[in-house]
Formats: structure tokens, sequence, C-alpha cells
DNA sequence: AGGAGGTTTAGGCGCTCGCCCAAATCAGGG
DNA sequence: CCCTGATTTGGGCGAGCGCCTAAACCTCCT
């Protein structure tokens, strides 16, 4: 057997056993026999437990970057961008269901932070330019890193909590029918967003927005 | 000493632990040794690793659940109580942080989906009545389960994401100033949202929702 | 004082983990 | 053909894991 061969077998049992139980609950055992390798090829091709998981978080990003810069692509309007790219994303993590988990769950754990954030910075930095672009002047609850964050939670909670959200509705949040009312809610609310970072809210509309009750809302502005 | 301050002790160190390292980087002498007590009493009290993550989970979702319906009985006036719910939760997690870490990753990770499900329900069935109640005609794209998977989502990714957002953007997501700014863009989006559901959208407003470019949606409209 | 039951202790059992090693096997060039 | 280097194999080492046991220890009650 070729050698790339070999390691695409591990990679593919290591993309499975890790969505499914986790880093630290599978073995490089259950690795090994899932893929139909020795254990001991594992350490030959990837040299430890810690360097296979960066390999796969490679794979991924390799190909969720190529998916996302086609969907930015396909059209120059702003909106119409904004639309494609987040049905790019959901399409991407329906279909690469363990990504959702390896990255939350390696997030989580606090351990792994920096072979995600040095993957992610990219995908942050062309966010950032793009927003900025489109909306120089957006009003400060329409921040974009606050933006950045609730489209991109409102997008992988779905796939995160798939499985308590199937237990909790009883229906099954991963059919074509549910995955499509998803992305349409998403585009929904992130329609409504750019409407009023884009277009410019009416400034009485955006003046009334809710006031919490029993906090005052701190004056200080941080610089930049 | 008491038996109870034992537990309180144990359970402190649990929380630490596995919301820094995880359940299953965790170990029983570690938790043994952070409480200082002995490693046997672990098992002796709560009887296994396992159960121990349970009694830590009814731990937070008892606070959690005195928290929110103490924010939610503040007012009868639902624009402000789903503000209030919305920076109780906030403050709840801000203040809880290892809730999340320890919520996010055994969901991710589907071994203790049962015991985290069993606890969300309570607060999805609330959620639900509550929403249907103030909203009993909302559109497909703003239905009941999507509205509350992208509120949950917007909060919760801001704490889960806490570590890496802070590496992205070079400021602390944990600071006062930041907190508040969080929930001051949760409460705007979700006026926004609200707005639509309960005041009712204007028609022309809500049919001019982006369409897809590539993809027909479904007609279908699962039942109920 | 003395017994009973709840709590704490040191020690260790049986097991599995990631990783390593020396030998076997394979493929291709001289 | 055989030599060479890359790949694969079975076996196992040392460490650490969750959990258990038997004895010691406390704290009341009678």
């Amino acid at each position: 057997m070729r050698p790339e061969e070999t390691r695409a077998k591990i990679l593919d049992a290591t993309d499975h056993l890790f969505g499914g139980l986790g880093f630290d609950a599978t073995t490089t055992r259950d690795i090994a026999e899932r893929s139909g390798v020795n254990k001991a090829l594992i350490h030959y091709h990837f040299g430890s437990k810690d360097e296979l998981l960066s390999a796969l978080l490679d794979g991924y990003y390799d190909r969720l970057s190529a998916t996302l810069i086609e969907a930015l692509q396909r059209s120059a309007e702003p909106e119409r961008q904004a639309g494609d790219v987040i049905d790019a994303y959901a399409d991407f993590l329906a279909r690469n269901r363990t990504f959702c988990s390896v990255v939350q769950r390696e997030v989580a754990s606090g351990r792994h932070v920096e072979a995600i954030v040095a993957r992610t910075l990219p995908f942050f930095r062309l966010g950032s330019t793009w927003l900025r672009e489109i909306a120089p002047h957006a009003p400060p609850e329409l921040e974009l890193t606050q933006v950045l964050t609730s489209v991109y939670g409102m997008v992988v909670t779905w796939f995160t909590y798939g499985r308590v959200i199937e237990r909790l509705t009883g229906e099954d949040p991963f059919s074509p029918e549910a995955l499509e009312a998803r992305r349409r809610h998403v585009r929904h609310v992130v329609a409504l967003l750019f409407r009023e970072i884009h277009g410019g809210a009416t400034p009485k509309e955006r003046g009334k927005t809710w006031q919490r009750s029993t906090r005052r809302t701190p004056r200080k502005k941080s610089g930049s």
C-alpha cells in the first residue's frame, strides 16, 4: 500500500473517532483498528497523537478555505456574497459534521486553542476587511466582532447542539429540509443586520433599542 | 470536617478542573489534590467520576434556573422579559465560565448528551410556551426552534470562543465593558427579531428576504 | 465508658494508555 | 541479483487511570 493511502486511511478513521468520541476518549489503538493499520504506523507517519490532530485540522481548514473563497467569488454584490458564504459554510458543516465537534471541543478544552487560532485568523481577517469595506460606519452595537461572532454562532450552534436539538424537538436537525430551514433563518437574520449596517438604519429606529431595566450602561468607549 | 463541606470542596475543584481541562483530561487524583481530600473520598461521596459530573451539572442548572426565573418575573412585558433573561443568562455565564466549557464539550463528545438534555428540557419548554404565547403566528423563517437556537448560540458563542476571540481581536472579551457590549449587541438583534415576530412584520418587508442564488427552497412544510 | 455508624485514610489491583523498538517486509536502482 | 532505504509488523515498557479494600478515625448516643 502506498504511504499516502495509509495516511488517508488513518486520517479518515481519526476524523470519525475524534468527531464522535473526542480527542481524549479516542485511543491510537481505536484509530489503528478502524483504519485497518498497525498501531505503530500512526506514530511513524504522524509522530504523535497531537500532530495527528494538527494534520486533521489542516485538512479541514484547507477544504473550508477553498469552499468559502469559491462562494465569495460567486458574486460581487455584498448582500448576495454574505448569503452565499453562509450557505456554503452551513453546507460544509453538514458534510463535515465532525469538524464542528473537534473544533468546539478543543476550544473548550483550552489546550489546542493556538492551533485553532492560527487557522482561524485568515478567515477572521477576511471577514473583517470585507465588513469594513461594505460598512465603514457601523454603530457600536453592530460592531465587527459582534456581528461576526453572532453569525458564526448562529450557524455553528445548530451543528454543535444537533443531537440536543434532536432530542428536544423530536425532529432530525440534519435532514435536508431542516438544514434548509436553518439556512433560511440565518440568512433572514443576517438580512436584517445587513439592512441596518449597509443601508444605514433610520436613526430613530436605532435609538429605541431596548435599554436594560436594572443596570446602567457604562459610557466608556474603548479607544480605536 | 462536615461531609457537606467535603462534598463542596470536591465540587469546587471539579468545577475548576472539568472547566479547564475537561472531563477526560482531569483525573480523580487531580481533583483530590486540588480539593485537599483523599482520593477515595470522591468515590465514597459521589460513587463514580460520571456521577460526579452529574452532581456538578445539577448544581449549575439549579442555580441557572433560579437566576432565569427571577429575571423572567422581574417584568410582565415580553420585550423587557426577553432582555432581562438574556442579560441574566450572559451574567450567569460570565460568573460561571466553566459551565459553558463543560456543557459544550460534553455535548460535542456525544457521551453525556442525555444528562444535558434532561436538564435543558425544562428551559426549552419554558422558552417554547413563552414564545408561542407572545407570537402565535410567527413566519416559518422565525420558527420557535430557530429563534431559540440563534439567541442561545449568540450568547453562548461569546463565552465558548472567548479565548479565541481574545487572540483574534487582541482584546479581553470578558472585561466588564466587553461583556456589556456583547449583551447590548444580542439585545439589539433580539429586538429586531422581536419587532418582526411580535409586532408583526410588514409583509412586503418579510417577502423580500434574500433568496439563495443557486438552490431552490423546498416548499414542503412539516406538520404542526 | 463503650459500642455503632458515618467518614477518612494509605495502599494497591487490574487495566489501558501513548509511545518505542528491533525485526520483518517491500520496492526499486545498480 | 543483491543492496538500500522506506514502510510495516508484533511485542512490550513505563506510567497513569478509575476504582476498591481493609483498617483507622471521629462523633454521638446510651
